[in-house]
DNA sequence: AGAATAACCTGCGTGC
DNA sequence: TGCACGCAGGTTATTC
């Protein structure tokens, strides 16, 4: 489910409806996600109980309390649901964190994702905590810029489509979102890195910058929808151009999309659009 | 060091 | 109806 906009949107949504409200209760029902969820946990917020601030360092999310911060990360499977406090929880629904009236719920069938904690504050943890410290450029940053996805990129023999997955030049563009800009640069997804010429590195940090851009308007429009209850409300709506619509005609030229297999994960392009060579 | 692979999980759709 | 299989929005650890 998240990539960067899904996250952000979670990230706005949290914010505007819990941050300067206390902290109540936690009910943690899941000893490990993607690590152990940590035993101490409930008092250890409960000891600093207000959340003063939420904020998204690539997919992950750091929600401060006066007492540190809790790191969460979604997985593939995660969402964070906005219920009414004494909501029955369902099958998979790991932590709860309840704000009066009001609770946050962490829901993550293949508990890929994590909720760690951290004594530290936010602008602390996100720089020195071991899982955010290393993390790459964020795409909205006035690092991410054509010449340092060229300078990161030289001499890289990988696929630019792993490439970006990789996190190595830019952090928080997934699986879907990756097809997308590529598709939407006009570069082929199976084009060696290291052949980034300068232009094409333009117009992708162009394109990945836009691409996240209109997803976090899309999923923004129903926010409401997306945090109150169903949790996947906000960006099905999002137009795909070619993820998932292998066969289908190219948004621009008709030609059928075409999927293809890196690294085990399925990459959509249009063949005529995205070529491989020069420009 | 870069690149490929395995691993962590559950649920859903498809085809036999 | 049951079962095997492949697939799914991510990231880390291990191996070559």
């Amino acid at each position: 489910m998240p990539e960067l906009p899904e996250v952000e949107v979670v990230s706005r949504g949290v914010s505007e409806a819990f941050a300067g409200r206390r902290l109540t209760r936690v009910v943690r029902r899941c000893e490990r996600l993607r690590w152990p969820v940590p035993a101490g946990l409930e008092a250890q917020i409960l000891a600093g109980p207000v959340l003063r601030q939420v904020l998204r360092r690539g997919k992950y999310l750091l929600l401060g309390f006066d007492a540190g911060t809790l790191l969460l990360h979604l997985g593939m499977s995660g969402s964070l649901l906005h219920l009414p406090a004494g909501a029955p929880p369902q099958k998979h629904d790991h932590l709860d964190l309840v704000f009066g009236d009001r609770l946050l719920r962490l829901h993550d069938p293949r508990r890929f994702g994590a909720a760690l904690w951290c004594s530290d504050d936010v602008t602390t943890t996100m720089a020195t905590h071991p899982l955010l410290v290393h993390l790459g450029v964020e795409p909205f940053s006035a690092a991410f810029t054509a010449r340092h996805l060229y300078e990161a990129s030289r001499e890289r023999t990988v696929a630019v489509k792993q490439f970006i997955l990789s996190g190595k030049a830019v952090i928080g563009v997934g699986n879907i979102y990756c097809s997308e800009a590529l598709f939407r640069a006009r570069i082929h997804p199976a084009r060696m890195a290291g052949s980034l010429t300068l232009p094409a590195c333009r117009r992708l940090v162009q394109e990945i910058r836009q691409t996240l851009a209109d997803a976090i308007s899309a999923g923004g429009s129903s926010l409401r929808d997306f945090v109150d209850s169903r949790g996947e409300g906000g960006y099905f709506q999002l137009q795909h151009r070619v993820y998932g619509r292998a066969g289908q005609p190219c948004p621009v030229c008709a030609t059928p999309i075409r999927v293809l297999k890196q690294q085990g994960r399925s990459t959509f392009f249009c063949p005529k659009c995205q070529r491989r060579a020069n420009h």
